[in-house]
RNA sequence: GGGUCGGUGCCCGAGCGGUCAAAGGGAGCAGACUGUAAAUCUGCCGGUUACGCCUACGUAGGUUCGAACCCUACCCGGCCCA
């Protein structure tokens, strides 16, 4: 806290665009009171959400007030902005389920004590699901231009698209101008954070509260990041990456931060840690002198891992990554081995079925490490698949109990990296 | 409602009666190199009881020895007109 909030922000590449200037002021002075929405579209939330959840932290910590909307409402509609193509809708009972595991996540990540600067959930459904049609129409609806919101990118690309947009989802940015003028009513609510991709949604809201209460409030947005070869980030080989373990297990999650690209490192410990920027340009000076030692990606890895699955959750996944990168894995103490594979992803076979003479290939379908015997072929005729540390080179192989490892299971490999951890029962 | 263009594998996009499981690109997976990085190079990239068979080119029928390619109806989308 040596230096100002919003100084922060900004060397560490979080603010994309500001409506004006007066945000960071706010900031400074601990007088905002900021909300992000959050769509229950999954059952977890992910790293993209991650970087903004962060951002209100580091709001929070500075003296805020943070504000999560989850969006049980605007879930049943869908966001267009950053998608090409119209959204599937989700039926009733899997936004409550994913709105109950989100909201239970999003405990962890900031203060919802009791007090003036405690953080405030809410579910838009509440007030969304209320508002008669009519009153919709005119209360934020003549507020708002048609003019206004085609102009808007997100909607002009799908305009202009061969496919289209709902009227659905056209809808969707008054709800959430209304969801903003809610919070503004109730909360004091000052100001709006995003994806650069909210950028013309928050902007609606802004002109909708100014016009219908002469109120004046705030948006700020940051950038989407992407990895220096100008991907996206945050996927990885089964999808997005979740916070929850169920979904992402630790092991996976620390591996894909250790796995950065060395340009991207910069980037990613200014945006995922609580680091100061000297210490990471310190670290960035490290890294450069000693590429391969990839001090930049453990201190990254580490950090992001403990702060997302604590303490024990980074151990596991540590323990985890050095057991299996051992030079020999059967060498490996059986308890350090236990301790070390709770981390890592896993699935389970019955004992009876190599008994029965089950090869290679018949196990690693069954305990889902390939999706079908053809690429389970394929992988071994490249010689990517691993048993219990060693490369198998014939599929019709059969697995047998010296396959097990000292903790009373088989380890399967695909690649370099990733693991699968069998047990037997 | 009328006209018109279109619906192809994860995505984009060729193909327009046989030699098409379908060019090309992207994504993805694996291998080599290296540093569990990037770049590069190589292989794979519908399924299978594999030189065969099955499933696939919006859906359902039809013509044909033979259809992703022709015909009919229907469904869906874009654009224009009403």
């Amino acid at each position: 806290m040596t230096s100002k909030v919003s100084e922060d922000l900004k060397r560490r590449g979080l603010v994309n665009q500001v409506t004006s200037e007066k945000v960071f002021d706010l900031i400074d002075k601990g007088e905002a009171t900021a909300y992000i929405g959050f769509d229950p579209t999954a059952a977890s939330l992910h790293l993209g959400n991650l970087i903004q959840l962060l951002l209100l932290r580091r709001l929070q910590v500075g003296g805020n007030r943070p504000i999560v909307v989850a969006g049980g409402g605007t879930a049943m509609v869908g966001d267009p902005s950053g998608r090409s193509t119209e959204r599937n809708l989700l039926d009733d009972e899997a936004i409550e389920y994913n709105l109950q595991r989100v909201g239970q996540q999003l405990q962890a990540y900031l203060d919802f004590s009791d007090g003036p600067k405690g953080a405030i959930l809410v579910n838009n459904r509440d007030w969304l699901e209320k508002i008669p049609f009519i009153s919709f129409l005119r209360d934020p609806g003549k507020f708002v231009t048609i003019n206004q919101m085609l102009a808007k990118d997100s909607v002009a690309s799908r305009i202009s698209s061969e496919h289209g947009i709902s009227f659905t989802e056209f809808t969707y940015m008054l709800m959430q101008a209304y969801d903003f003028g809610q919070l503004s009513d109730t909360y004091g609510c000052n100001m709006q954070l995003g994806g650069s991709d909210q950028w013309g949604n928050i902007t609606v809201g802004i002109d909708y509260i100014s016009k219908s209460r002469g109120r004046e409030v705030y948006g700020i947005t940051t950038p989407l990041l992407t990895k220096s070869d100008g991907t996206k980030f945050g996927k990885s080989v089964g999808g997005a990456i979740y916070l929850d373990s169920d979904l992402t297990s630790q092991y996976d999650f620390y591996q894909f931060f250790l796995r950065s690209d060395d340009g991207d490192i910069e980037k990613l410990l200014k945006v995922f840690t609580f680091f100061s920027v000297d210490e990471i340009d310190d670290l960035v000076k490290a890294s450069a002198i000693a590429p391969e030692k990839r001090i930049g990606q453990h201190a990254l890895a580490r950090s992001i891992t403990e702060f997302v699955h604590g303490k024990d959750g980074l151990e596991l996944a540590v323990a985890a990554s050095e057991a299996l990168f051992a030079d020999d894995i059967a060498s490996v103490e059986p308890s350090a081995l236990r301790m070390a594979l709770a981390g890592a992803p896993r699935a389970s076979i019955a004992r009876s079925r190599l008994e029965g003479g089950a090869t290679i290939l018949d196990v690693a379908i069954e305990v889902g490490l390939v999706s079908s015997r053809s690429e389970g072929r394929k992988l071994i005729k490249a010689g990517g698949l691993y048993l219990s540390g060693r490369r198998v080179i014939d599929e019709e192989a059969l697995v047998s109990s010296s396959d097990e490892l000292a903790i009373g299971a088989l380890l399967l490999r695909k690649g370099k990296a990733n693991y699968l951890v069998v047990e037997l029962k």
